[in-house]
RNA sequence: GGCGGCGUGGCCGAGUGGUCCAGGCAAGGGCCUGCAAAGCCCUCUACAGCGGUUCGAUUCCGCUCGCCGCCUCCA
């Protein structure tokens, strides 16, 4: 069984499913504000990697990942643009559904959307204000942070200390701890608003995920992830509710690390350092970001840049070129010993890189041993492709006329050791987007790498 | 101010109380090749600093220095 840090008690422990051999996961998606950036890349590959590892050894794994699609930044957005909201989330899930589809992400088993859910989430609201969890303040209901026992649990700070730190926000001068957070935000004219006891409104970010997750999931559901930015406050005030409206919430919570730049600072919205995802994915191979992704750990901060792209593109074209190698190597079971340390690194901590170096040595072995390849060739590709989704390309081309009459030609010319002649071919294959390689059996093309 | 994390060879990045160890990228040398490409071999002999524990520490403890995150929107 995987272990994974838990982040509410800072402890690496087995995943105990709360229904053995079914897990239900929750993973908490974007909001549909603008274009997908770095940042979402990363969690999405990770934990995408993390569901795909253990619906490979054997897990039946409910997934479900949320669409914030009413917020204060899609209102702004949407007066900026001179639209409606529903305009602006519908454009920007349309091309967060493409982002992701690009990268190679498997699509979660369910997409519940906020809006979609707005009743209950007045509902969740009136409970937690007739359990004297809320109170109504002056632009909106407030969640009294102090009406729940241990509050601070994933921050791992108690709520004192948090409050020395807490930085007072002008425009909430209502509430009476600066812990305290909006449940739902009485609308301004023009604002979008559905009804409520309170009038007039929009619920807080903090409450969907609650009853989204529990709606889907259930009660006490295995394991609530995302990046470690939202451990405190966001994931904090979804358990604070949950447990202030006495539902048992999320058994286990996990965090992936931030994403720096080259000099090593976090990339941030406010900070304006992120780098867009389209448009990344328009210059490297998507696999190229998974592999960089999965070549750091889950929890480590993980820094991008030109440098640490272009070696991760090198470590996937490796990955091709043994592909290339092995593409007709006799079919073969998995090598049982790979693939058990392969799971051994994995099932500590989800060490990846660890994994990836499982691998590495499992490449070159089976270059140097013709008895053991095909073996070996069948657990690399087994465990990069089906348990982490990093699809190898053997990029094997299927020529047409004209690039085959080249590869004919160019044949023709080294026979006749005409070495000009024959060059001059390979830059023109090279050129058109094939690499040449010249084996015992004549000049072999295939398509360029990542 | 509080809490947490990190400092590993040219770069990225795991891991471990003790003998060889990551792994990838890059660089240099060699083999192979008509030249390449791909591949293989070798080299570049790392663990911030100072103490302590220990037969032995990069790995455990303490301190110092440096960097970063969270306490505000964020994945």
């Amino acid at each position: 069984m995987l272990a994974l840090l838990d982040t509410a008690t800072g402890e690496v422990a087995p995943l105990e499913p709360r229904v053995p051999g079914q897990l239900s996961v929750y993973l908490c998606g974007p909001t549909v504000a603008g274009v997908p950036h770095l940042g979402h890349a990363r969690v999405n590959l990770v934990w995408d990697g993390l569901r795909r590892y253990l619906t490979w050894t054997g897990l039946h794994v409910h997934f479900v990942s949320n669409v914030t699609d009413i917020e204060d930044k899609i209102i702004a957005k949407a007066e900026e643009e001179g639209t409606c909201t529903e305009d602006v989330a519908a454009r920007y899930e349309a091309l967060w559904r493409e982002t992701m589809a690009r990268l190679g992400i498997e699509a979660p088993d369910d997409v519940p959307h906020a809006t979609a859910y707005v009743e209950q989430m007045v509902a969740l609201v009136g409970e937690l204000v007739r359990r004297g969890a809320a109170y109504e303040a002056g632009d909106g209901v407030y969640f009294s942070t102090d009406a729940v026992p241990g509050y601070g649990l994933l921050a791992r700070q108690d709520p004192a200390t948090l409050r020395s730190g807490a930085r007072v926000d002008a425009g909430e001068a209502g509430k009476r701890s600066p812990l305290d957070f909006v449940l739902w935000k009485y609308a301004k004219t023009g604002e979008p608003a559905w009804t409520s006891p309170w009038g007039l409104g929009r619920p807080g970010w903090h409450t969907e995920c609650v009853v989204m997750s529990l709606d889907l999931l259930g009660e006490g559901f295995d394991l609530h992830l995302g990046g470690l930015d939202l451990s405190f406050p966001h994931h904090e005030n979804e358990r604070a509710q949950a447990v202030a409206a006495g539902y048992t919430f999320a058994r286990r919570w996990a965090h992936n690390g931030m994403l720096v730049d080259e000099q090593g600072e976090k990339m941030s919205r406010s900070v304006g350092n992120g780098m867009s995802l389209p448009e990344l994915l328009d210059r490297y191979d998507a696999r190229v970001l998974r592999y960089l992704v999965l070549q750091t750990h889950y929890r480590s901060p993980m820094s991008v840049s030109e440098e640490s792209l272009e070696s991760a593109r090198g470590a996937v074209r490796r990955l091709d070129n043994f592909a290339w190698e092995t593409r007709d190597l006799p079919p073969a079971a998995a090598d049982a010993e790979v693939v058990e340390r392969f799971k051994g690194r994995l099932d500590d901590d989800f060490d990846t890189p660890g994994a990836l170096a499982v691998l590495m040595g499992a490449v070159r072995a089976a270059r140097g041993s013709t008895e053991h390849a095909p073996a070996l060739a069948a657990a690399v590709r087994e465990c990069c492709e089906r348990a982490l989704g990093l699809a190898l390309r053997a990029r094997a081309a299927d020529l047409d006329r004209e690039v085959a009459a080249l590869v004919a030609e160019r044949d023709g010319a080294r026979a006749s050791r005409d070495w000009g002649r024959a060059d001059s071919i390979r830059s023109q294959l090279a050129a058109m987007g094939y690499a040449v390689e010249d084996g015992p059996a004549g000049t072999v093309v295939r398509h360029e790498g990542a």
